[in-house]
RNA sequence: CGCGGGGUGGAGAAGUUGGUAUCUCGUCGGGCUCAUAACCCGAAGACCGCAGGUUCAAGUCCUGCCCCCGCCA
């Protein structure tokens, strides 16, 4: 029986678009599946999506459609998405499926049994937005939630706890053992972590504020929180908490996550699984990419989407420059130049020249057959040569040991270190030399087969070794050589062998296997945020490159996106420290309300606005500006002069009507 | 305030138990011409955030200060 190892990455919540952060996630569970199954192991990976909670229910609500269905929608597009990126998974756990429906009440039920559950009442100030209350820190002034913007309400709730306490000191000891988390660093915070618990986690809602997650068994008026159903999925992944016990399968677990859900993972989570009597899993946890300097995240308006990044970049670019700049759990600041760059260093002008240059001297040579090394084994192998054998037979094993401990900048590193070696043994031996005399010259003939041989086996061996990170292409390129492919749990064995070509295989010659990318300069008009010399950041969403020019149709897909709608204009601020803006507060309807920003102060005065009806683009990405968080935007109009008007609508039109 | 991370040539990063500051990209000069304007060689460029201290010797240890990022969705 082999081993096996059971990798997931945390379940994305149902709200939003899949972007960079997640594919950084999903591509590293992906990296570590193919690694462990070019071992010979059992693999087993799971994803899948968050799908309760009063938000989702909300959004459903404002779509008009139920949150089972609106669930369903978007976990249809994200599996797309996934798939169009070529990753799969063995589970995409859903957590509103029948299955883990089922595993979360038994999981309350257990842990209510051995009396891990409390009820207890709490009022205070909530946010719908947070599902949870806010302490004073968390509220502006005006008891806005600081994060959301949103006014809080208050309320008085009776919920569950879980006694998260009662098992710190246990956690503490599987931290300090380094059971639960490898990397130091993580380790150190999470003991602080574990220090600052000060209060337990409550679990349930009443359903009285929302009906949308999964019934308590022990009491039909109360439904899960997001968290206590969301963590639980590992388990259902495996079959549950019976099977878990006995499933060898979970004691291989490692999640991967990243590093600002550690303490849900890091507490919680083993605070749950200790009352289940269940083993702990292994925190794999890795830092953010970063732009800019700050967290990538979709609240804060400057997420990279993933329909972006496979635009106006290259999955192979992203791959290899998020994972061979830096190891998981550090932070990398990225920009399309860098990726762009360190692709054309390492994957263009590294394994893909060094593919075509090999290529291309042995199929003149020697008629497209890979050059048999056996017949050159014992005809004195200079000193470069055993180097280079050693290299590659010694990166052979430094990739497969970094990998193991998920070290994929150091895997790619040594990785690449080899082919710039075989780059050099290759121009001082100068093969096209040997070539051409080989017609005429047995022994350049037999020197050349030498130096290309060690090439094409060296290109094998990064075949096998970078396969984890491309498979697609290495696997074009591994063909490209004549290798059979079949036998999967070989591959660092394989890798290993430096001269298992046999002779009579074929070489076939290709087009460029990474050809080389060009910078896109991002002309980004409606951005003004400045950026710095030489490096042409990722374009964000709202910068999509083929914006309607004039002149140019849009089609009737992408006018519907857009959604504009009557607002009354409640109230209207002169923004301090700025002279351009207004802040305006607009009214859509009942609880609903957008911050705008506009920048119209030097032709509108605001009492001229107030109280009137304006058209709002109302779906608009918020915006992160210097003063707030600007959620939508008034139609104006601008004349030839330069001057700016808004719309100011009929007043008997309807507050929050659609335009239509 | 507190906690955590960080400040190293133009950019991004390594620097283990203190002993000539390393790598990649970029720039400049040269070589080669098999290859995806590629590849190879060489050069320029760093007061290692600031100020003290320990030491024969500190980016690396100690003290103080400054600045940046994050604190959990």
């Amino acid at each position: 029986m082999p081993e096996c190892r059971y990798f997931t990455t945390p379940i994305y919540y149902a709200s939003g678009q899949a972007h960079a952060g997640h594919l950084y996630t999903t591509t590293l569970m992906q990296v570590l599946k193919e690694h462990n199954l070019s071992l010979g192991r059992q693999v087993t990976t799971l994803t899948g999506m968050d799908e309760h909670g009063e938000k989702i229910a909300e959004k459903a609500t404002a779509k008009g459609v139920t949150p089972q269905k609106f669930v369903d929608q978007l976990a249809e597009k994200w599996s797309q998405t996934w798939k169009e990126l070529g990753l799969s998974f063995d589970v995409f756990m859903r957590t509103s499926s029948a299955e883990h429906k089922k595993n979360v009440q038994e999981i309350f039920q257990y842990c209510y049994d051995k009396g891990d559950i409390y009820f207890g009442e709490h009022s205070g100030r909530y946010c719908v937005d947070c599902e949870d209350f806010l302490t004073e820190k968390e509220m502006d002034s005006e008891q806005r939630c600081l994060i959301h913007g949103r006014p809080t309400e208050l309320r008085t709730e009776g919920n569950y706890y879980f006694r998260t306490t009662k098992y710190r000191e246990q956690i503490r000891e599987a931290v300090k053992s380094g059971r639960l988390v490898r990397n130091k660093r993580y380790a150190n915070e999470l003991l602080g972590l574990l220090d600052a618990l000060d209060s337990e986690l409550s679990i349930s809602r009443p359903k009285t504020r929302t009906q949308w997650g999964i019934e308590l068994p022990f009491d039909s008026d109360h439904v899960s929180y997001v968290w206590f159903d969301a963590l639980p999925n590992y388990v259902t992944g495996v079959g549950g908490i019976e099977k878990a016990r006995n499933e060898p399968l979970w004691k291989n677990a490692t999640h991967i996550i990243g590093k600002d859900i550690l303490k849900f993972h890091g507490v919680f989570w083993p605070a749950m699984l200790l009352s289940l009597d269940l083993p702990l899993p292994q925190l794999l946890i890795h830092g953010w990419l970063l732009q800019g300097g700050e967290k990538m995240s979709k609240s804060k308006g400057n997420a990279v989407t993933i329909d972006l990044l496979r635009d106006t970049l290259n999955k192979d670019a992203f791959v290899n420059g998020v994972f061979r700049l830096v190891n998981p759990g550090e932070d990398l600041e990225i920009s399309a130049s860098l990726l762009v760059e360190r692709y054309n260093a390492d994957l263009a002008n590294g394994v893909g020249n060094l593919l075509s240059r090999t290529l291309g001297l042995a199929a003149k040579a020697f008629d497209g057959e890979f050059p048999d090394l056996s017949q050159v084994k014992d005809s004195g192998w200079s000193e470069q040569e055993a180097t280079l054998k050693d290299q590659a037979e010694g990166c052979v094993v430094a990739v497969s040991e970094a990998l193991e401990e998920a070290k994929t900048a150091d895997a790619l590193q040594s990785i690449w270190r080899l082919i710039s070696t075989t780059d050099k043994y290759i121009t001082e031996n100068k093969p096209w030399e040997l070539v051409r005399k080989s017609g005429t010259d047995a022994e350049s003939k037999q020197a050349a087969r030498r130096v290309l041989g060690v090439s094409c086996a060296v290109v094998r061996t990064v075949g096998y070794l970078s396969y984890p990170f491309f498979p697609e292409k290495m696997s074009d390129l591994l063909a490209s050589v004549g290798e059979d492919l079949s036998d999967r749990g070989s591959f660092y064995e394989r890798a290993a062998d430096f001269l298992a070509a046999t002779p009579g295989r074929r070489l076939s010659k290709r087009s460029p296997l990474f050809p080389r990318l060009e910078i896109v300069e991002t002309e980004d008009s409606t951005s003004g945020s400045a950026v710095s010399p030489g490096s042409s950041a990722l374009p964000a969403e709202k910068a999509k490159s083929n914006s309607p020019k004039a002149g140019k149709t849009i089609s009737f897909k992408d006018f519907a996106r857009v959604s504009v709608r009557v607002g009354l204009v409640e109230k209207v601020e002169i923004v301090e420290g700025s002279d351009k803006l207004l802040r305006l507060e607009i009214c859509l309807g009942e609880d609903d309300n957008l911050q705008v920003f506009s920048g119209i102060r030097k032709w509108v005065k605001p009492e001229e606005l107030a109280g009137r009806k304006v058209l709002v683009v109302s779906n608009l990405e918020p915006r992160k500006m210097r003063f707030g968080v600007s959620e939508g935007m008034v139609l104006s109009t601008e004349s030839g002069d330069g001057t700016v008007r808004p719309v100011i609508v009929d007043d008997s039109l309807d507050v929050g009507a659609e335009l239509a």
